[in-house]
DNA sequence: GGCATCTGGTTCAAGTTTTAAACAATAACT
DNA sequence: AGTTATTGTTTAAAACTTGAACCAGATGCC
């Protein structure tokens, strides 16, 4: 098949697109460093964590809803654990597993930077945006989710959480 | 002043867009890496460079439409250079400039590869977008480039190409 | 001109991530 | 029971990024 070449309004999107996601990387990343000392990713590990049931995820299901191999997620827990922010622990009824759960100490530190982060994410991106345009940005990159591991494997987003795995085996 | 949380809708949209721009730098990685044996960013020089008049640009140009550092960029090049796909050459009135130019190999590459990225961007992001959407995006995505480095700097996008530092002095 | 300052770009040292592949333990299926 | 699939970690290597320091050349100012 003949390629099908971005049309020049596909173009623009696409490069403007590029461009405001390296620099929002970067910039929440920066500022994350200096308020909390960690990159993004690792406070995104915090954040996902604090809002589970009882702030305990399994470490498959953590990987997953941040899109992360499971391998790098055992790099970031690793080390948010020597930071003390993050504890692991075995997974009772499945003994391969293991839980991490965040610790009071993780949980200050998240409510102590939370604020600084939000206001980042909220200058650069929502303050302009009305809306209708934040409904679109949804609907956008749920689509995009969507469509790069839609191929078999259902996508999970943050509000499944209470768990398939967390919760005990039914019988 | 009090922190002004996000709204559960931006909640949404945020997250929807954390996951997607992981999961989608990653899909685009992973395949150029195939493909090309290049990361992204590095697949993006190339395509800069290919659409510069004469294929050619400063480094501090390619580094700003780009959004990254000097220094990232000067290993990028360094590597690209090493590979073959482009070639460095002295800025002739500025002498402390250098100049990225991508090679007739360099070019190939792209030629290459060009297809089965453009085919992997659209199946992730335009095959599921109509018209008003394309615009969306762009308009959100400028809005948050802008926002981000809005500070005094003035925001360079690849259509202000016909460079600044390119055009030689003006006396 | 001469001095201070700024820019463009690279280099250095260091560390951080990242990855892929291999592995051990357990679960699940047949 | 035996095979296959999962979970999670480890390992070894490489790839990348960063920030600071640095040089050479440009610019501005007196």
């Amino acid at each position: 098949m003949t390629t099908r070449w971005l049309s020049p309004e596909e173009q623009r999107a696409w490069r403007a697109y590029i461009a405001a996601s390296a620099l929002l990387e970067d910039t929440l990343d920066r500022r994350l460093q200096q308020e909390a000392g960690l990159p993004h990713l690792y406070y995104s590990v915090l954040a996902m964590l604090s809002e589970a049931p009882d702030r305990r995820l399994r470490m498959t299901d953590l990987a997953e809803v941040l899109k992360i191999t499971r391998s790098r997620l055992t790099y970031a827990v690793a080390r948010l654990e020597k930071d003390g922010a993050v504890r692991r622990e075995d997974c009772e009824w499945d003994k391969r597993g293991s839980v991490a759960v965040l610790t009071d100490e993780g949980m200050a530190l998240l409510e102590r930077t939370a604020p600084g982060h939000v206001e980042t994410v909220r200058r650069a991106v929502f303050d302009h945006l009305d809306p209708g345009q934040v409904e679109q940005l949804e609907r956008i990159c749920t689509g995009i989710t969507k469509a790069l591991q839609g191929d078999g494997t259902e996508t999970v987003t943050p509000d499944d959480l209470p768990w398939r795995r967390r919760s005990c085996p039914s019988s």
